[in-house]
DNA sequence: ATTTACCCGATCAATTTGGTTGGTTTTATA
DNA sequence: TATAAAACCAACCAAATTGATCGGGTAAAT
């Protein structure tokens, strides 16, 4: 498990597209205007991203890019996973060829907190990051509405 | 919160020190060889860690590195944020000087999600991990005498 | 005094990141 | 049918990061 810019760009265009993507699909031009991401640098993403199912594209005038599926239903881990091309990161190889020694045994700590990350990461769908960034809008509205509007900003920093 | 290889040196190198620092300080060339990482980039890592107060070095002969607490009170965020010095990751500056426009509802979405991936990081001690490896060492070491040794494998690799 | 090992800074090769250029194909639409 | 919008694609490139190397220091145990 990698947590970079890289899948940062890359989660980051995902949610521009399960904000915008309910009228059509959109285009690659639109999340590189929204999101300040080079045009090709998106397109280098995407096409990871389609060739793991993450994303259909429709292409010709009007064309862009939709969600495979309900933003519920697509997880930031497989996001991360489908541009960070696995890294073994084992050392010992990955082929279990590394005897019981002292390496192998930190190596195994390792592999499990990456495991945990990972899990932890694939309980987190885009709709649920949505979700509680509506759930945020609505009650910093509320409460700048009751007690100004610094209170906003601060409800927005510390979710 | 990045997490890259250079995390998971450090992490590796503070989980060595957890399970070998029982009996005095321990060399960084201990390390290198225990944990195949180079002996000056140690010493760029630990440097780190020494000024983030998660370990203390003593030096001259017999000296080396002790976690500066218990394991229980050294957590993977900790080492995590002491090697990868912040990067401020906002695109908008940081100082919230973006207008509530398309670009920071994105924005926010992330800093939402590296908060959760942080708090996670937060929970997790040394400690932590070195008793689910002993506990998974020892439940790995009945499976195989009960059943065979490729349990053993299973049980390391699906923590 | 000598040795061990931490400390420190500069430098550097390899990799990754993110961008650029210059196309091609598909397809809606005028 | 011509045009334009947009996905596709490959090569190349600059900057940043990673990890290693070198060449010294300094503190302390023997």
């Amino acid at each position: 498990m990698r947590l970079t810019t890289k899948g940062r760009y890359a989660v980051t265009a995902m949610l521009d597209l399960a904000l915008h993507g309910d009228s059509g699909p959109v285009s690659l031009a639109d999340i590189s205007g929204r999101q300040d991401i080079s045009l090709s640098y998106l397109e280098q993403l995407f096409a990871k991203l389609r060739r793991s199912d993450l994303v259909k594209s429709v292409r010709g005038p009007g064309g862009g890019y939709r969600l495979s599926r309900a933003g519920d239903q697509i997880f930031v881990a497989q996001i991360i996973d489908a541009v960070n091309e696995a890294v073994d990161a084992t050392g010992c190889g990955g082929a279990s060829d590394c005897q019981q020694g002292e390496v192998c045994l930190t190596h195994h700590l390792w592999e499990n907190l990456s495991d945990q990350i990972h899990g932890f990461l694939s309980q987190i769908s885009l709709g649920t990051l949505v979700e509680q960034q509506e759930v945020q809008v609505v009650s910093a509205r509320q409460n700048s509405r009751a007690s100004g509007l610094e209170t906003e900003k601060l409800a927005l920093t510390q979710i």
